[in-house]
DNA sequence: CTGTGCTGCACAATCGATGTTGCACAGTAA
DNA sequence: TTACTGTGCAACATCGATTGTGCAGCACAG
């Protein structure tokens, strides 16, 4: 392990190190030696000086040779739980396959998003993953103008292939868990405003919402065969916002629904800041669902029923659609129930 | 806004739409045309003409010819909840100065360090941020063989700027606040091996971990004047040992000690796994103290005081030292305690 | 009319790896 | 000996942007 100097090597010095020419040393290098006919004992003896002269490979000259770079993107919102869930496994992923992993969050910005994926091009990405992006379609077009492979989970889009969460079957069997709930605690509908489900967080406009709010209005209609419109809470994913919208429901209705459905970790969170005020008593009164999991959600003071997003099956669904070139579909992963002791 | 083709577009396709040569239209488009003394209206059609065309540069031709990349690396052991917020944050800040971050997570490995830091510098990574490395020095050198800029974040390193957390400190404080909290609940300190307070989860030969541990036993003494050795238990922060260690310590004391030091967010998370198990009054008779910030963690049945990390200042700082290209420096930041209502 | 200086730009080398083409040489058949 | 087939490798063009150098053309002084 002879480290001579510092600087940097390229195929040039191993092969005045070497006695051969530069070509010989990239295809002795890079596997591709049998193909170009080169002796054996030749690949062995450059590849030997490559290591000792603690050779690499300088990837921007070999991407843009090649217009490959072997760089793989994820865009996500934010970090939050989920999030972080996806991008752990998605850098596993990726890095399982000899690439690197470039995760970028662009806060639920469209323009950021838009800018982000002109910068990725410029790198000549090998592939996009979108997770949770505001406008799919958009993005879709920009990726496929510049030829770039690109899967989205958890967000559908039309127009590419598209892993996402059953949110409307996840949500109705959440909804129904909620209600059983209630009806252990022997409350059940009325005419009261306080005596039903509220739906918090999330926004309407993107399908994960709109499809959670359709599961929850089916189950309602299927179990108590009413719903009205103020019982869906739902303009936005941010966390202050949920704070403020619970705050206001518990001032309107005097005090805590029977019910409470949030959608998603960060509402959650949100929406505890205010919980964390009330008195024990209300807090038990009430049952809660959250879809999405968030493991301390098991030892709050009180009962919380949550719903898991298989986050390692929806990045590895995503990559098997993305290497089979798959056509735009939609593919569904069930989440799974955790159903907390009443 | 003509779409011609969908082709990607050079410097050259933009100089023959301009009847301009290759050199002037670089010129013009990065912004050294005065330098090279290009007519200002030269470079404006040139400009607008590349606008028209959706121009934008291969990033890899400019890296490979400049050996600047506009690459940032932030390494990281993994995704948890401080780890996130660092990511995030270290996302915006090198945005902010346009540039691309590259996030990755080692899962604590050093060799898997190693050779993400061999595969960086082939990429002529412009700087790296280690967060939570397990061998400093030698990727240090590393970095310093392939003369990258780089930083330690929330590890210190003996040869490169650091910003950490004091952890000593923040111990102190924290313990002193357990054992307040201890006397509220009226427990005091004796013979028993339970009336005390225990250490968990961490590594000992990681120096945060090891400040921590100094920290909580120099309050130990302090105030108690008293600490045995197997009162500390901190060989990982894996979360699934978390929770070996924890529900050992019940069995083997018959109960839960008076108190807990909880080293760091996963452990935390793995110690509640068990305690979830668990009584409400022989939790609330426990007086917890956690490492780390958990939002969560003000609404479970029983008070935990928490010492939040300051992931903004702590990546600030660090940006701060690489621009100024800082010596060899330890950079303290002090935590903040979150005092829970006992 | 020659020389000097400035303006405005083009030319060409360069970064490092890849892969196509082609050449020298050895071995074999005719 | 000649023609032919293979083997093993080197030369060279190429990817697209940057940058040092050079050279027209013009104005103006001498």
């Amino acid at each position: 392990m002879v480290m001579t100097d510092t600087q940097k090597k390229t195929i040039y010095d191993i092969a005045k190190r070497a006695g051969a020419s530069p070509s010989t040393v990239s295809a002795a290098l890079n596997g591709t030696w049998k193909k170009r006919r080169i002796a054996q004992a030749t690949a062995e003896r450059i590849i030997e000086i490559a290591r000792e002269h603690g050779y690499s490979a300088n990837l921007q000259a070999r991407a843009l040779r090649t217009s490959r770079s072997g760089l793989v993107a994820l865009l996500m919102p934010e970090y939050n739980r989920f999030f972080s869930n996806i991008a752990q496994t998605f850098s596993q992923e990726v890095r399982a396959r000899n690439q690197c992993p470039v995760i970028i969050s662009t806060g639920r910005d469209p323009d950021e998003e838009r800018s982000t994926v002109a910068d990725l091009t410029s790198w000549s990405i090998d592939a996009i993953f979108f997770v949770g992006t505001v406008a799919p379609d958009d993005l879709s077009h920009q990726c496929r103008a510049a030829g770039i492979p690109h899967v989205f989970v958890d967000q559908p889009c039309a127009i590419a292939p598209s892993v996402v969460t059953d949110s409307r079957t996840g949500a109705r069997i959440l909804t129904r868990e909620i209600i059983a709930s209630m009806t252990k605690r022997g409350r059940s509908f009325g005419d009261d405003p306080r005596e039903t489900v509220y739906f918090v967080g999330g926004d309407r406009t993107l399908p994960s919402t709109k499809n959670r709010v359709d599961g929850f209005s089916e189950e309602m209609y299927a179990q108590v065969g009413q719903l009205s419109a103020p019982q869906i809470l739902a303009s936005t994913y941010d966390l202050e916002a949920a704070t403020r919208t619970i705050t206001q429901l518990y001032a309107q209705l005097g005090g805590l629904p029977a019910g409470l459905f949030i959608n998603s970790d960060s509402v959650f969170e949100g929406t505890l800041r205010f919980l964390a005020t009330l008195p024990e008593h209300e807090l038990s009164a009430c049952s809660f669902g959250c879809f999405d999991y968030e493991p301390f959600g098991q030892l709050l003071r009180f009962p919380v029923h949550m719903m898991r997003q298989r986050h390692k099956m929806l990045v590895q669904r995503a990559f098997a659609l993305l290497e089979n070139e798959s056509p735009p579909v939609i593919e569904y992963v069930q989440p799974e129930l955790y159903r907390a002791a009443d």
